[in-house]
DNA sequence: GAGTGGTCTAGACCACGGC
DNA sequence: CCGTGGTCTAGACCACTCC
């Protein structure tokens, strides 16, 4: 019998649907073990085989993390390993001290027209937009002015950044259940302005890094739109091309 | 038995080893179709499924192009969807135009200290330098500067590059059989100087990116290291993290 | 030793491209 | 219709981790 269906998808890929769905809602967290290949091979009354190449999938994807000998895990932002995933300054002389976040603002405002196009939302949905400081071994670096979409990010204040201490992504799925899994950065070369200049500590006009990031997560929603102002003096943005 | 070797490596492994020499050697060339599968398993005396995952990897690395119901053919650069693989300077306004390569110079040199390191040749050996301007369509946009192993790149002429009509990589993989497969970028923020801000015709000290490119072929060889500036009034540089 | 992911095999069948 | 890669299965055995 032949299968002449155009939305043909191989069992693996269905079985990969369904392992996404117990990501999204939340049966398995960051950092938690999945069900062994066995167990899911029950579970899905599949082969084991195929389980594995629907798990192949999602740990190229980084969604999912295997350990051999001890399982597989969900991926999380408090491992360590994952800050520099989605960070790619690196300090020219190979110091690999992790920088300092530190937070300027914080307030909520209404969606203007670029934001609701980044962010996928109503033009007036609420916002909340954050303004934080990189600091690397002391120095200020970076600053980003990142929005949120605020129904997402309810309760997202100065304190809650003050009492956090990993990533902001960390934060983000610590405490409001949104994991990012992917990104794309637009990157320009632009004068520092006035304002940019004085939290950077560096002369007005000096070119920097524009970095514009919009972050998608399960099922590639955007939840994130920032943008980065990177001071390259004393760093570069590393990209490796494969 | 146990394995107590710290050097193991899967069969599957090893059959991809030969495969990277057969590709190395030139006995499977850019652009032609590799033997099935089922020839190859043959071939190695393994199952078909050890030469597939052996293929998988390769196809990961852009190094295999697999064509469901023709073949396995060796990647080249000749293809036009390669053209972007490596340059990842998109137009704001989406005009998907390919951008033309204008060579301005080309001339022969001692490698100096920087070059010598970045290429990983002796201090004063041969290089060939290359100037060339990018336009997209019509305005130029992108200059850059290529250092290339005299050793290697001979013959490389003013008259050669005229005369070439694809991308650059397409003139190194047909006429120097030198495959270009990796590289890593160093993008930094700095002003135009005098010489860059008349051939890209924007005002001295316009912000540009500066793009350190090192170009590496089979087996982790550097064979091209490059420095570009971008113009990013009307074009980013776009980078998708996963 | 028990349990997990990782490798390898052999065979059946499906989807696709081209003759 | 054939040959190619793509999927799926069932089973054996290996390497790693933890108890």
């Amino acid at each position: 019998m032949r299968h002449d269906s155009p939305t043909f998808s191989p069992l693996y890929r269905q079985i990969k649907n369904l392992m996404l769905n117990a990501l999204e809602s939340g049966e398995w967290r960051p950092g938690q073990a999945i069900p062994s290949e066995q167990e899911l091979a029950i579970r899905f009354s599949v082969s084991q085989g195929t389980v594995r190449k629907a798990i192949d999938e999602m740990a190229a994807e980084n969604l999912l993390v295997r350990k051999q000998g001890k399982g597989t895990y969900v991926a999380s932002h408090n491992d360590p390993r994952a800050l520099f995933r989605f960070l790619r300054l690196v300090p020219m002389d190979g110091d690999l001290a992790h920088p300092q976040s530190v937070p300027l603002d914080c307030w909520k405002a209404k969606a203007g027209n670029e934001a609701a196009r980044m962010l996928g939302i109503e033009l007036g949905a609420p916002v909340t937009i954050l303004r934080r400081l990189l600091r690397f071994a002391g120095k200020p670096v970076v600053v980003d002015e990142i929005y949120l979409p605020g129904e997402i990010f309810q309760g997202l204040t100065m304190e809650v950044l003050q009492g956090s201490h990993g990533s902001l992504y960390s934060l983000f799925e610590s405490r409001f259940g949104v994991r990012m899994i992917r990104a794309e950065e637009r990157i320009r070369a632009v004068a520092a302005d006035r304002m940019t200049s004085e939290t950077l500590n560096v002369a007005e006009g000096t070119p920097l890094l524009s970095v514009e990031r919009v972050t998608y997560t399960y099922g590639d929603r955007p939840v994130e739109w920032r943008r980065g102002l990177y001071l390259t003096a004393d760093h570069y943005y590393l990209n490796e091309l494969n």
